[in-house]
DNA sequence: AAATAGATTCGAGTAACTCGAATGCAGAGT
DNA sequence: ACTCTGCATTCGAGTTACTCGAATCTATTT
């Protein structure tokens, strides 16, 4: 190939990053990486030789590679600086005054949602969950309001992937786009224990100015305290914050089409 | 030159994220981002295009650039995986009950302290922090407490470059060294308004194998609540804390120079 | 002490990179 | 409406810095 416009460089080395990644808790050699990413094992150790001295990857006692902090400091900053997130932050306060529970702030990347935000309930009973952490769309109140408005071109082809059933009460094919128009109409997610027994969240999406959801908010907490009445309880008061969001990054309202 | 053992490539990609990341909150554009790296505005160019691909960077409506939420998702993957993080977990959860305020764990990343973990108190006033921030060792009891045991050739490197000084309590200089001689000798560290008016902070190392100091941890809270009389009093759990957290680690009792 | 597994270095060959200049594009100013 | 300005993007020539396998080194295991 000629001088492509990209550089072979930069993408084989966050190769070399997200597999270290993958490798999860007990590391990885270097013999094990480079076969991961496709490379020589003597092309491997150039660029991790300069991942380590930069930081993003570290090695552990038993010499094996792990991801380091440089990676927390980068991701301290994109929080500061992140538009949506600021935007978002004092409303997701305002919802866990309101609803006494754990409210998360997500947005869209390819096929998933990213977590950027969380504002705890007081509450004792914590739900796990890491800024960072990454979740499927068709089975979260997050994920299934921002599926609702999404181009049908963009939604097809997400749905149209293998989805991965859950729970008992995950949703897929006609189910799913049934729940989905419903979705549209109400202007909110109800995810019912479709991603996690045990746990009910409503999740509202946030558009930017073309039309498109950038991003989602939800509350979550422990079925048993939190019914499907109260999320339609909610859901007003959240309708409009989603909105209130959505201007303020320059975004349209969303749910527009049906203002019942 | 020869073939050197690292990658110029990576390196490069590293400095212009870097770039970004200073940048702060109006992004940079191309021509500036090239400018700061030293490199070709064509090259920097190429660069780009794949850390956007990659989801590293982003572009905002203005087409600036900015920090993108890989760098979030592999963040959240690092603090699932990280040792220390998790062996310090439940102390630090103990921390906050037993002192009811907010505590935190960092990290020793060259000459500062990277949070990578938060447990905050129940109490309303918050401290504002971030996990992926920085802070200075000089003046803070985390960095205090591991700059008393550093070795002394480390400790000087660093004690010899200029330390801010934020606050009328800051200490350098004479007064700094007396002070890491105390804080040695007493096994742990007070901040007191050193760093910011109006927060007091315990703070107490945690060693890896070989004796280094690796991270620490503190408590803080609002001076107006939280006495050197309250740090005293917390003190003796807390170094229990820390030897556990570094025997949990595989590294050795902090401090043992004096076992009062 | 030998064997194994992995890390690191080496050197030849060339793919992929770097740079400046030219072109493309969009918004500001007249 | 037109030009100007600033920035992004593409292009092509020249060559640097990369890639690979094999050899060497290091540490751990038998």
């Amino acid at each position: 190939m000629q001088s492509g416009r990209k550089s072979a460089s930069v993408d084989k080395a966050f190769e070399l990053v997200h597999a270290v990644s993958d490798a999860g808790r007990d590391g990885i050699t270097l013999g094990a990486l480079a076969n991961r990413a496709g490379i020589a094992v003597s092309t491997a150790h150039r660029y991790v030789t300069s991942l380590l001295e930069l930081g993003v990857l570290d090695r552990d006692a038993a010499g094996s590679y792990r991801l380091g902090v440089t990676l927390i400091v980068l991701a301290g900053q994109y929080l500061d600086e992140d538009g949506l997130r600021a935007a978002a932050r004092p409303y997701l306060a305002e919802l866990v005054e309101l609803s006494g529970e754990t409210v998360h702030l997500g947005v869209l990347v390819g096929e998933q949602i990213v977590y950027v935000d969380k504002v705890e309930s007081a509450k004792s009973i914590r739900l796990v969950s890491h800024i960072g952490k990454r979740a499927p769309l068709h089975c979260t109140a997050m994920g299934k309001a921002m599926l609702a408005l999404l181009g049908s071109a963009r939604r097809d082809e997400i749905l149209s992937g293998p989805l991965e059933v859950r729970t008992p009460k995950t949703l897929t094919g006609n189910a799913l786009l049934a729940e989905l128009g419903v979705v549209a109409d109400q202007g909110f997610a109800i995810d019912d224990e479709e991603n996690e027994e045990g746990v009910r969240c409503v999740g509202l999406a946030i558009m930017n100015a073309s039309g498109e959801p950038v991003g989602a908010f939800s509350v979550s907490a422990p079925a048993a305290r939190f019914s499907r009445d109260d999320c339609h309880r909610l859901a007003p008061k959240a309708r409009a914050m989603a909105a209130d969001i959505s201007k303020r990054i320059g975004g349209r309202t969303p749910y527009r089409r049906s203002s019942k």
